[in-house]
RNA sequence: CGGGGCGUAGCGCAGCUUGGUUAGCGCGCCUGCUUUGGGAGCAGGAGGCCGGCGGUUCGAAUCCGCCCGCCCCGACCA
């Protein structure tokens, strides 16, 4: 593989981030216009970021399905806002099996629709609700311009979707996995999210109420790392979907549906990458801790593998995911950057006057600080270590959130606050969509969260000077 | 879809203006030796339908036409 230095994060983003999801070996661009390659190391940190979310959907009492990638394209016309939502992005099928289809298909941009036609036979009495379902999969949206895993025309991604006999119910359970979303985000990816609500221009087509979590990039933008949608009884009635209630009555069900992408993978590169690369926050780095052998002569070789190989076994006990960079080919100096390049937590270093002394260098990929330790030491620091590493990353990422998050308090500061220093603008907002959608014009900022609960600002609209009604968050996003 | 740029070895590029016999450079790759505590050195080697089709010409990577693909910038999105 060819490694080479990296742009600049600071001064050309874009092309720093291009180069580390490459050179790191986490994906990259494939034939067709749009498609992504997962590679190894970015896959690997996806099935962490899955295993997380998974872990807490069974928790909070949902249960895995599948259905299927295409389904007929007139499904989609039932709901008016969602067909007309996904209407320019929409992969439809014309022909199979060598001839035109009497009925063109739809390859999924996301699947309200077909899971909605098919709750309509599995509800029938409040006794079949809740239900309680999620499914891991693929979903195509006919994008223009991508960027590796943060926009692609295919991406994997889960979507939730429940039914429930009431609003409050089903209100309650969209809020319950937006707070699963935060909490993965926050504990294990250690980005610093803003949980809340989306504005109308900004909701999914379909829902009643749309809420996200917002990450902020090191570049300034934002970036939504998740969103979950009370769809009221939007889909139940395009979809007729019904239950006798415990009256005797019949009823409209109340939905959700919550979904979060591998875009997550690049939200991480974007919130903790530096300079030389990668920073992997240690509950989703495919490799924990590397031990690089150092040595000169053959016995020296051997001595120090034997050494490396005692240290990988103590720490696989640990429960660490641990590899011996034995690579013969290489030199030391080029295994520390290519680790530090894919964004490993901890690298130890072990070479003859370590073995001699019985100690180790250890190096953390966040300070960069070498520090020695003896041998046993070493095994037994590790698991503190990785959570240090873990919280420091979440603290530099907090701490950088809050120096790029100002308060306007005019209109003009708002739009050349935006222009001139990126980051998250807060002000008051009337509500009324003509004013935000003169903010994006003037700006390219979109509000990208509005507070859970609404909540008088008690200060005039920062754009038309009416009362303010929503205390807003601008930004520009990916 | 409108404007700009580019297709030559796995990657990054030169050569094209002014056509000429064997198409070159860096990185990477292979072999050997020396190296190995912050991206090793030397020597030898492999690797090309010059994006495609057609035209001009004794002769085309080079000139002309058409087509295809990709990248960047303007209206939508996890």
């Amino acid at each position: 593989m060819d490694i080479g230095r990296l742009p600049n994060p600071t001064t050309d983003f874009p092309a720093w981030y291009g180069e580390v999801v490459k050179q790191a070996g986490m994906a990259e661009h494939s034939l067709a216009r749009g498609t992504m390659v997962a590679k190894p190391h970015g896959y690997g940190i996806w099935e962490f970021v899955q295993r997380a979310l998974d872990d807490r959907f069974k928790l909070t009492g949902h249960e895995n399905v599948y259905f299927p990638l295409y389904f007929p394209e007139k499904l989609l016309a039932k709901e008016a806002e969602h067909v007309e939502g996904f209407a320019p992005e929409l992969a439809v099928i014309t022909h199979g099996g060598g001839a035109k289809l009497e009925e063109p298909l739809v390859v999924r941009p996301t699947s309200e629709a077909i899971i909605w036609s098919t709750y309509a036979n599995w509800i029938q009495s409040y006794r079949d609700l809740p239900l309680l379902y999620n499914q891991w999969g693929n979903v195509v949206r006919w994008e223009l311009r991508t960027r590796l895993f943060l926009r692609t025309s295919e991406f994997l991604w889960q979507e939730g979707h429940t039914a429930h006999a009431s609003a409050d119910e089903a209100h309650e359970e969209a809020l319950r996995m937006l707070e699963v979303y935060r909490e993965v985000a926050e504990d294990v990816l250690a980005i610093p999210v803003l949980p809340g609500r989306k504005s109308d221009a900004e909701k999914f087509a379909g829902a009643v109420t749309t809420f996200t979590i917002e990450g902020l990039m090191r570049d300034g933008k934002a970036l939504q790392c998740g969103t979950s949608h009370f769809l009221g009884q939007n889909f139940a009635r395009a979809y007729d979907v019904t239950f006798l209630n415990q009256s005797g009555e019949l009823e409209l069900v109340w939905g959700t549906s919550w979904g979060a992408s591998w875009r997550l993978v690049g939200g991480i590169v974007m919130t903790h990458g530096d300079e030389r690369g990668l920073r992997l926050p240690p509950r989703v780095a495919p490799v924990q801790v590397v031990i690089v052998p150092i040595y000169r002569t053959e016995d020296q070789r051997i001595e120090v593998l034997a050494v490396a190989g005692k240290l990988r076994d103590a720490l696989v006990d640990d429960g660490i995911r641990v590899r011996v960079d034995d690579r013969d080919q290489y030199r030391p100096g080029y295994k520390f950057s290519e680790w530090e390049l894919k964004g490993v937590p901890i690298r130890i270093e072990v070479g003859p006057k370590d073995v001699a002394a019985d100690q180790v260098v250890t190096v953390d990929r966040l300070t960069g600080e070498k520090r020695q330790r003896s041998t046993a030491q070493a095994a037994t620091s590790m698991p503190a270590a990785l959570d240090e590493v873990q919280a420091g990353l979440h603290r530099s990422a907090l701490a950088f959130r809050e120096a790029n998050t100002h308060t306007a308090s005019s209109y003009a500061d708002l739009r050349d606050g935006i222009t001139d220093q990126a980051g998250l603008w807060v002000g008051p907002w009337c509500g009324d969509p003509g004013c935000e959608e003169r903010v994006t014009a003037d700006t390219k900022a979109t509000i990208r969260v509005l507070p859970l609960v609404p909540e008088g600002p008690g200060a005039p609209c920062l754009v038309c000077g009416g009362a303010g009604t929503e205390l807003a968050t601008w930004a520009r996003a990916y």
